[in-house]
RNA sequence: GGGAGGUUAGCUCAGCGGCAGAGCACCUGCCUUACACGCAGGGGGUCGCGGGUUCAAAUCCCACACCUCCCA
């Protein structure tokens, strides 16, 4: 081997991470051909927020997005993984605006353009840090295809959709009850809202009525009763039954208004079964004020503050207010009592803020028809959710969906395309209009923008050049696989199946995998305010992208979350330096002309080629199986595995006698059947496929040794091993697990006596299991150097007859031998030790016999069953007596 | 209130009808010329509790307890 190739003594993942990364992008292999004759394959990238850096969160799905695409281009498919970013309206805008708050200014003060030009700037910077980070992970996306929501494309395909659906009379402006943000000052979806638990107060005060006497009503929120304008009773209530249709008067506010009866606002049990009604600030109460006509009187300005409907409490903040109305009605003399009580309220998504309803013109969409189509998508198959549990929550969300508002009191985003005139028509149209278009008179342009998750529900097709019939739009819809995070199934997942069915008639997705979240390692969420985030950059400076990329498929069972330890990080890094050292091994040998594996007649190699060539093959398959139904953990369990106990434990032990040997002739043969060239070509063409396997998940590693191993070309556009290439020859595996069984059970005497670890032992292989002594035999002859060096013997017979009185006789992998022990070896303690063992041996016997002596057992139970159960009981009976033997005989 | 998921070794999790598993941690030996980020050997489990189905249950069914999360 050319001195040049060899591996660096140290694995050291920053030393070629970078350079692989250019190479591959040079390439161009992240680029599908289109047209292509392959089956496409297509991922779009969950578009992060250009808010700020990638998360751990983030890191997952690179991964899990990477090894899926990298895996599938692999096996010949015309692989796009298209990515971009997310403009983020209220979360970048806040950040901005935070930033400008520091300047001392305002996005008010500099305007709407200027302002516009700041948050383009930003968006310049941080879009900048994410391709960066996702280039450290090793993501294989096309960046050619790079998009933003706001770019001029994806711009028009919302404008677009906005206008289609305007004019099918799913979108429309309305005077509603919203969620406002007073300290975001904008309308809020619902979805928007996060409900939180809080210890509140019930307070309960008296209405006087108009004609004497009171009527005690109960509230959470008293600042709105300034609002109220009923009294809602249960019509069944006898005790309020005269008082319907009477009036009660405001306390601080110069008006009336009436005592009404509603079966469905009040619970005649709870509380006094009299309800204050606020229509203007609280849905139930709205849909009251609605039934019974009432006046709805918004008594809040936009920031939260009291307005003049408030009368003497106008100007003061909702909580300020709802202290001074409590005073107030204290020295009224209308206080009846108070309790802490806990309920849920509603607080911003962003900022946490307390939401209220408010009553406000707003946009709404009408998607009850597309959710039944999206709702459709999942139930006939045509998209798949996985872990599939999902599906029950996705279709609940669907059957009770309401009006989204679509409408947000922000600059950054996508600006509604409704169009204002003086006398009040709507202009909605594709290219701005001149005039409005009932009356030709001048307009304006709504100034509000849309809610960022509308543009995101149309990502799928407004990425691919929608609503244009263009080449992608052909070639890559719908896309393959989806794979974000479970929290957004509602945000995002299942309005991108709408609005993907609604618009091309297809959904958008073949599968949607949902993953879980990354927890720190005491299972805690990550915040920045518990100091427990994780920066993927800094974990691949510590670590490199692969150990992080293994780890975090690794714990990426399906449906659950990840707890992330660093400790787990660092075994997997371990694992490269183990794989890397392995390569280095194989290396030494090579002459540098090695054939391929592929060119070799692999039922001419000797039992261990086979044996690792069968054990390649069946985690070949494994691997695909594993990729195939989204089971990272359990693909990367077999990977490790492997590698690590199969090539590195076994193979390369049994390997190192025929390759040292062969070392100075470069010709020798050592042993019947086992060539050093053979040796030689499976270690490295067994290396090779491992490395193909681990590419997705490991995939700068795995080109880095693959180059040092005379691989031409890059792993990345290699064929993924497939298990139809590689058959599993059971009975090598068994014949080779058999040979593992025995010499761990001379390591296992030799520790339990308390031998040195380089004491040779002597060795009588005495029997085989019935009918297989032909098959074993000759290769555990044709293996004795092997097994000499593995168990450390400096004798190995097969001779029945000569193995000595005193040696320990046992019962290994079926096999039966006797280990000649040193006299005395075995005392007290290794006694107690082996009793035990027998005692064990003797609870499991005692179990199968039972069983085998069962009627129902040997009657219905299938024969192969039945015929393991036997055959292990009669291993166990032999296992018994050996061990009976050694205790008795010494 | 409705729904989903979980409860398996000290920790984090696989397994989901037929011999209880992995990684880490722990204990005991070893610097055996790829690797101490290593090698070898080992200890450790009433598979949450109670019923049921079955020849056979960690695994399927029912009820319960506790823990997460989502929706209202």
């Amino acid at each position: 081997m050319n001195k040049a190739d060899l591996l660096e003594t140290r694995f050291d993942p920053a030393s070629f991470e970078a350079r692989w990364y250019e190479r591959w992008e040079a390439s161009r292999a992240f680029t599908p051909q289109v047209p292509s004759g392959k089956p496409p394959y297509v991922i779009l990238i969950p578009p992060p927020n250009v808010t700020g850096k990638l998360h751990i969160g983030h890191a997952l799905q690179f991964t899990l997005q990477d090894l899926v695409i990298r895996w599938r281009r692999m096996c010949g498919d015309n692989a796009l993984w298209l990515p971009g970013t997310d403009h983020a309206g209220i979360a970048t805008q806040v950040m901005v605006e935070r930033e400008l708050a520091k300047e001392g200014t305002s996005r008010h003060a500099l305007g709407r353009e200027r302002f516009l030009e700041r948050m383009w700037a930003w968006k310049a910077q941080y879009n900048d840090n994410i391709s960066h980070q996702a280039r450290a992970l090793g993501a294989s996306c096309d960046w050619t295809r790079e998009r933003f929501t706001l770019d001029p494309m994806l711009s028009k395909a919302v404008r677009h959709a906005f206008v289609t659906l305007f004019d099918e009379g799913l979108i429309y402006r309305a005077h509603r009850l919203i969620n406002w943000c007073p300290r975001c000052l904008t309308a809020l979806s619902d979805l928007e809202v996060v409900h939180k638990d809080v210890d509140g107060g019930m307070w309960d005060f008296a209405y006087p009525l108009e004609g004497g006497g009171e009527i005690v009503v109960s509230t959470t929120r008293p600042e709105t009763m300034l609002g109220d304008t009923a009294i809602a009773v249960h019509p069944d209530d006898e005790r309020y039954r005269h008082l319907v249709g009477t009036r009660v008067r405001h306390p601080f506010l110069d008006r009336t208004f009436p005592i009404v009866a509603d079966a469905v606002l009040v619970d005649p049990a709870f509380g006094t079964g009299a309800v204050k009604v606020t229509p203007a600030h609280d849905p139930n109460d709205f849909a009251t004020g609605e039934r019974h006509g009432l006046e709805k009187i918004n008594i809040l300005n936009d920031d939260g503050t009291i307005n003049a409907n408030g009368g003497r409490f106008a100007g003061q903040d909702r909580l300020v207010a709802r202290k001074a109305v409590l005073a107030a009605l204290g020295e009224l003399g209308l206080r009846r009592g108070e309790r802490t009580h806990r309920h849920a309220v509603g607080h911003c998504q962003r900022c946490d803020t307390v939401v209220e309803p408010y009553l406000s013109r707003q946009w709404f969409a009408n998607v009850k028809p597309l959710a039944k189509r999206a709702l459709a998508a999942v139930r006939s198959g045509e998209t798949r959710l996985v872990p599939d549990f999902w599906v029950a929550t996705y279709e609940n969300w669907l059957e009770n969906i309401l009006d989204w508002c679509i409408s947000r009191q922000l600059w950054w985003g996508h600006r509604i395309p409704a169009f204002y005139c003086a006398d009040g028509h709507v202009t909605v149209c594709e290219s701005d209009p001149d005039a409005c278009a009932t009356c030709g008179r001048p307009v304006e342009q709504d100034p509000d923008v849309l809610d960022t998750w509308f543009s995101s529900a149309l990502w799928p097709i407004s990425t691919l050049g929608w609503p244009d019939d263009t080449v992608d739009m052909r070639a890559f819809y719908p896309t393959s696989t989806l794979i974000t995070g479970f929290d957004i199934l509602f945000f995002w997942v299942a309005r991108m199946i709408m609005m993907g069915c609604h618009f091309t008639g297809k959904a958008p997705f073949g599968t949607v995998h949902l993953t879980g979240l990354v927890r720190d390692a005491q299972r805690q969420k990550m915040s920045k305010t518990k100091g427990n985030v994780m920066d993927p950059l800094d974990l691949v400076h510590r670590y490199g992208a692969d150990a992080v990329r293994f780890t975090l498929a690794a714990l990426a069972s399906p449906g659950r979350d990840l707890p992330l330890d660093e400790k787990r990080m660092e075994g997997y890094r371990a694992f490269g330096t183990k794989l890397w050292n392995a390569a280095r091994f194989v290396q030494m040998y090579l002459t540098g002309n090695e054939k391929s594996l592929a060119e070799v007649d692999r039922t001419t190699l000797a039992l261990p080629e086979r044996w690792i060539v069968a054990e390649l093959g069946r985690t070949v398959a494994a691997a695909n199986k594993a990729w195939q139904e989204f089971r990272f953990d359990e693909a990367c369990r077999q990977l490790y595995q492997f590698v690590w106990h199969d090539f590195c434990d076994w193979y390369v032990e049994l390997a190192k006698p025929v390759l040292m040997a062969d070392r100075g002739s470069g010709t020798e043969d050592r042993g019947p059947g086992r060539r050093g060239e053979d040796v030689r070509v499976v270690a490295r063409g067994v290396l090779l496929e491992t490395l193909k396997l681990l590419h997705p998940v490991m995939p700068f590693i795995s080109e880095e040794i693959a180059a040092h191993l005379g691989h031409a070309g890059m792993l990345m556009t290699t064929a993924y091993p497939t298990a139809e290439g590689w058959p599993v020859d059971e009975a090598v595996l068994q014949c080779v697990t058999a040979v593992q069984s025995v010499v761990q059970e001379v390591r296992s005497y030799r520790h339990l006596v308390g031998l040195a670890p380089g004491k040779p032992l002597k060795l009588w292989v005495l029997g085989f299991p019935s009918g297989l002594e032909a098959g074993w035999k000759p290769h555990f002859e044709a293996l004795a150097a092997e097994i000499c060096r593995l168990a450390v013997l400096d004798q190995l017979e097969f001779d029945e007859r000569s193995a000595p009185a005193g040696a320990v006789r046992d019962l290994a992998g079926g096999i039966h031998i006797a280990i000649g022990l040193p006299e005395g070896a075995i005392g007290e303690a290794e006694r107690a030790r082996l009793a035990s063992e027998l005692e064990q041996v003797t609870d499991e016997l005692r179990r199968l016999r039972a069983r085998l002596a069962d009627e129902g057992f040997a009657a219905r139970a299938p024969q192969e069953v039945v015929a393991g159960t036997r055959s292990r009981a009669q291993e166990l009976e032999h296992k018994a007596a050996m061990l009976a033997a050694t205790l008795g005989g010494r």
